[in-house]
Formats: C-alpha cells, structure tokens, sequence
DNA sequence: TTCCCTATTGAGAAGCGCTATCATCGAAAC
DNA sequence: GTTTCGATGATAGCGCTTCTCAATAGGGAA
C-alpha cells in the first residue's frame, strides 16, 4: 500500500461519513480535507488558509476553522498543539499509523516519530487511570541537529 | 520527608538562584512563588491572579505573566499546555516528582499520575531522535469516572 | 425543471490570552 | 540620604480563534 493510496483514502472515508449523516457537500470543507489528505504532517488553520489560497481555490477563514473543528469533534483529525500558540491539525487515520511529535525549540521545526514500546507503555498507563481514555499527545522538545551546530 | 518541605524547599531554592543572579526581591515575584510553592498541581496565569487578588495581596497581571516566564526559561517552572487555549504552569522540582497530566475532556478535571516505565520508554526514544531532547510532555485525554456515569 | 428549505459559506466584528509599553515605585549599593 | 536601575502595574496592542449574519447554493419535493 503506497502512502498516497492511505490518504486519498482517508478523504473518501471521511466525505463518505459526512454524507452519510446528513452533511451538504460544500465546495470550502471539501479543499480543505482534499488538502489534508495530501500532508505528511500537521498544518495549522493559517496554513491551510494560504495553500488554498495560492493554489487558487480560496476559501475563508472562518470555514478552515469550521471544519477543522468538525472533523475533530467526528473524530477524523488530531488536534495537536505544540505550545507555540497555535493549534496543529492532521489526518488520523484508523488502526494504524499513529505517531507523536519532535519540536526544535530553537528553529521551531516539527518532526514525527513514531515507537512501538511507547505505545505499549502509554497503553499500560491507560488502563491503570481510571479513566476511559480516548487518546494521548506525546511532544518531546529539544534541539535539533541542524541548530546543535 | 513531607510534601509541605519538598515544596518550601522550591520556593527558597528559587528565590536563593534569582538573588544570586542579581535580581532584586519584589513583593509581587514572591507572592507568585509563593503561591506556586503551594501547589499540587498546574494553575493558569489567570488562576495566579485571581487568587492573589482574593488573598489580598494583588498583584499586577503583567507582573504574573512576567514571573511566569522568567521563571520556565530559569527552569524553575514546567510550562504545560493542555489545549484548551490556556498556557498552565507548575513547579518543576529538581531530581523527582516527574509527572504527567490525564484531562477529563467533559469537565475539564486536570490529575497528576506518573509511571516509570512509561519515563523509560521516553527516556530510550529521545536517544534514538538525534535531538538533544530538553523534555517532554505526555497528556492523556478521555473522560473521568465522575463524567462517565 | 422549478421551487423551497436550510446547510454552507465568507467577511468582518468580537472575544480572549498573552505581550509590549512606559511612567512610577522601591530595593540596595554608595 | 542620595542615586541607580530593576521591578511593578495599568493599559494599549497583537495574534489566534470564535461569533454573527447576510448571501449562496445543495438537493429533495412538487
């Protein structure tokens, strides 16, 4: 399975869901997953709000947050916030690939890493709390390679 | 040792390192330290102020947010954001009491746990990265065993 | 096809957390 | 006491996000 066929596929799954229960399908929140689907890793809304500029297909603020605020709420995008005041946005795809997040304090570069005794780890602690927990952030900060020298 | 030394402890450790650096002793950084020291858990900027207004030693919300920050880039403080558009902070006591946070996403509850094979598996993937990895945040979210009945 | 209902959209106003500014205050060195 | 300069607090300003509301357009009914 290629990474392009995981992710237009993600797009066609989330429409599918928003059409099954009852959505329109309007032409703003349909750029803005189609834009989503293509990314490796998380934009924030003023991302999201330029690309669809320059690639010609506006569409206004208030409908990027709309709909990013949508498919969060459905379940279909992460919310990830790295503490620099504005909120990440990515695709969650089902069952699979998940990872968590590198910032370099210093230049503010953002990577993905994912760890597989991490999970596991993250997953006993989940089960002890309590709670039904739906989800976890892992953010580690540092600095990176580039910046170190 | 009791919890209440452990964290008069951090207040006199911290108030020691800022006279040492020069810095003279103000009374609204002290009763923000104060109050901190006081803690179990993270407050917001707002929470600080508001409380130091009701104990009747107010404090300047500038100066709070001015404390604040002086203190996380001093180390002193943990910075801890857990999405909900507002920055937390507590005491980062040296050499110990590493914890991470569990959200209640209905009500909003903020607890402390911690686990050391979880802090294992972090410690073993920030060597892996290639990043000088400075700290890390681990938040878990999902709902409480109040909100889920 | 045409009509109608209403979800969707976009522009701008408003809200909110946080930072910057600046005149004033006061700690501490002399 | 005098001087110096960091600390303080009120408030203006800024950036991200949400709210408001009128215009648009999807899609089922007639």
């Amino acid at each position: 399975m290629t990474g392009l066929s995981l992710h237009s596929h993600w797009a066609e799954e989330t429409l599918a869901s928003l059409r099954q229960k009852g959505h329109r399908s309007g032409g703003a929140r349909h750029a803005v997953i189609e834009l989503l689907s293509r990314q490796s890793c998380c934009l924030t809304a003023q991302e999201i709000f330029d690309r669809l500029r320059a690639a010609d297909s506006p569409v206004g603020l208030a409908s990027v947050y709309r709909t990013l605020d949508q498919l969060s709420k459905e379940g279909f995008l992460q919310k990830i916030d790295l503490g620099a005041g504005t909120t990440r946005y990515e695709p969650l795809h089902r069952g699979g690939e998940h990872h968590h997040h590198l910032v370099c304090d210093t230049c503010g570069k953002v990577e993905a890493f994912s760890d597989e005794r991490l999970e596991q780890a993250l997953h006993r602690v989940e089960q002890q709390t309590g709670y039904s927990v739906a989800g976890h952030d892992v953010i580690l900060r540092g600095t990176c390679r580039d910046c170190a020298s």
